[in-house]
DNA sequence: GCACAGTCTGTTAACGTTCACAATCGAGCT
DNA sequence: AGCTCGATTGTGAACGTTAACAGACTGTGC
């Protein structure tokens, strides 16, 4: 047998099953109206010669792929890296493939580029992780008529949103604290142009007020153990201090190394809670109270609702927001008499 | 003006240039021979319409396109998410953009799947993350003339690879153990099918041969920090361990809490190294000394590596192996007398 | 026997690029 | 003036698929 120059095509196909190679893109797409027995030879005659359609072909008459375009930054941090490998492989369960570009930076040039080389390679519809203001700004020049769902968007803007309750969160954290006696809880925030963050700090805010509490001043920080350290060294040098609750899980740790270099115990002097529930929370010194959001269900819901309007051919304005649930470990105990 | 009903192909631009299509092409294309006239009302027609290049149809007539595919297991471990997302922003610095098929196990079938996938939509190159043996038999089966480069894979296989020196990062840590005056150092290693977890075994095991020292037996793990705290209670019972190697910073972590549990003091009366240098390390308790890859650069060399190959059109057999650091923390000090 | 409605299959023309080649244009030289 | 050569531009044919339509082949009812 010699060696083909090129990779078999339709028609090679077709020749060798004794069809036309319209029959053989028929039974390819599953058309109800070929005979079983063509259907078979069509089939075998694919078998033995290897062949794989050519998905540029197809792309470039039908005009639309089976990629979803994924749009997010390129970082370690636990929640998006946890989502986007979820949401690739919800996406194949679905027989679509994903497709990610990755930005250095939120700003909206950097993102509004990404959006754009997936439009070039003609994507079914586009994921976009926009934690923050300026990434959703670039969502603005988007054509209409491309199916889009945004992670962690900007809750006032009307597109298909999946999104944590990060306010039912840290509410359910702050209130934890409360309801273990603590007279306030302070609070080591994210960065504030996160929309992650200003939930958090929200959901915080409220359960003091509602509680009739004190508001502390609120510790501004990144997302990284780093920050949580440094504040943690204030918040440890404060005796009245007694419950503190951190944006993330890596900040927490920050402060419970502080605390503990000062000789702040946790949780006998000070009770610590954070939030994402990393796998490492639970051996933590102490295993650390947190709240988890449930990142396969952020991916899959954004899948679902992407391939609704994938489906549907418009826009359908839904949006799906998912209640994290409070993880209580040993972190967290009622402060000294 | 009129709405298109499509969009605005290269025909389209030649005739408001008043030039033929292929000048537009040779214009896209950065063809020498145009008359920059000519070169600047094709621009000009280009910007009117907003035209872009359909991606597709290029594929089709060239066979390649400018998309790199990666597989990687669907996995928020820190060194696969720092690599993959170091790989696609590399990519994106050398006018490729990065398509990640995830596979939820590194059985062969399923990476043959999604490298099948990446086949199909014709990518110009393919980076595997391949750190077990199973991940690497479904390379086999690929064709010669693509271009490809594993990540973490296989050391006796002749392809294009980058990788770690696991052999020297482990080595250096138990060297570094011993140095402090460790009679011998334990280690919990990775899971056994793991090429990391191998090297970092032998080179653990090198370090204490060579200084005629005992070797204890090795404690198996996963990656995960549950059972480095698993191994760690058992090493916490046994008065005689001083120092120990855990094949990564979760490992080690969950060692850390574990002797804590139990009373036993880091670094006076147990020193402990990790692997990896995950961001929070700095701020455990102790501060981990550890081993730190780096990950930036196996994403630059893998992406390197691959584009010479596209490049050149054939496999080069070339292979890049990185050597970690050795990062000194708290976590270390001499046994006690 | 013949029209008729399905069912199945084939033919031709897109889709929007690049490639190979042909044609034209000018400048520089004889 | 005519020739040559390089620079510039145009023409037509791919690439491999799906869409639209046409044709052939069945069985059914009169």
């Amino acid at each position: 047998m010699v060696r083909p120059a090129r990779e078999p095509a339709m028609t090679d196909v077709a020749k060798l099953a004794g069809v036309s190679h319209q029959t053989v893109s028929r039974v390819l797409n599953d058309h109800p109206n070929v005979r079983e027995q063509t259907r078979l030879r069509v089939q075998a005659a694919i078998n033995e010669l290897g062949y794989r359609p050519n998905k540029a072909a197809r792309l470039l008459v039908t005009g639309t792929s089976q990629v979803i375009g994924v749009v997010s930054r390129s970082s370690t941090l636990y929640g998006p890296a946890a989502t986007l490998s979820s949401l690739a492989e919800e996406a194949v369960k679905r027989g679509f493939t994903v497709n990610v570009e990755s930005v250095r930076t939120l700003d909206r040039q950097p993102i509004a580029d990404a959006i754009g080389r997936h439009l070039d390679q003609r994507v079914a519809g586009l994921v976009i992780i926009a934690p923050v203001e300026s990434a959703n700004d670039a969502l603005d020049d988007l054509p209409e008529d491309i199916p889009l769902v945004t992670i962690d968007g900007d809750p006032g803007r009307p597109t298909e949103l999946v999104t944590v309750d990060q306010e039912a969160g840290a509410y359910a954290a702050t209130r934890h604290l409360l309801n273990a006696g603590h007279a306030t809880v302070w609070h080591v925030s994210g960065p504030d142009d996160w929309f992650d963050a200003r939930g958090r700090i929200s959901g915080w805010r409220r359960a003091l007020t509602e509680a009739g509490a004190e508001v502390p001043p609120l510790m501004s920080a990144d997302w990284l153990a780093a920050s949580g350290y440094r504040n943690g060294q204030i918040l440890a040098r404060m005796s009245d201090v007694t419950a503190v609750f951190a944006a993330n899980d890596h900040l927490a740790l920050g402060v419970l190394r502080a605390l503990h270099e000062r000789g702040r115990k946790v949780p006998e002097d000070v009770s610590v809670v954070g939030f994402d529930d990393v796998p490492e929370a639970a051996y933590y010194i102490p295993p650390l109270t947190t709240v988890r959001p449930d990142f396969d269900a952020v991916a899959a819901a954004s899948i679902d609702l992407l391939l609704a309007q994938i489906d549907s051919g418009r826009r359908l304005g839904d949006r799906r927001v998912l209640t994290p649930t409070l993880v209580t470990r040993e972190s967290v105990a009622p402060p000294r008499a």
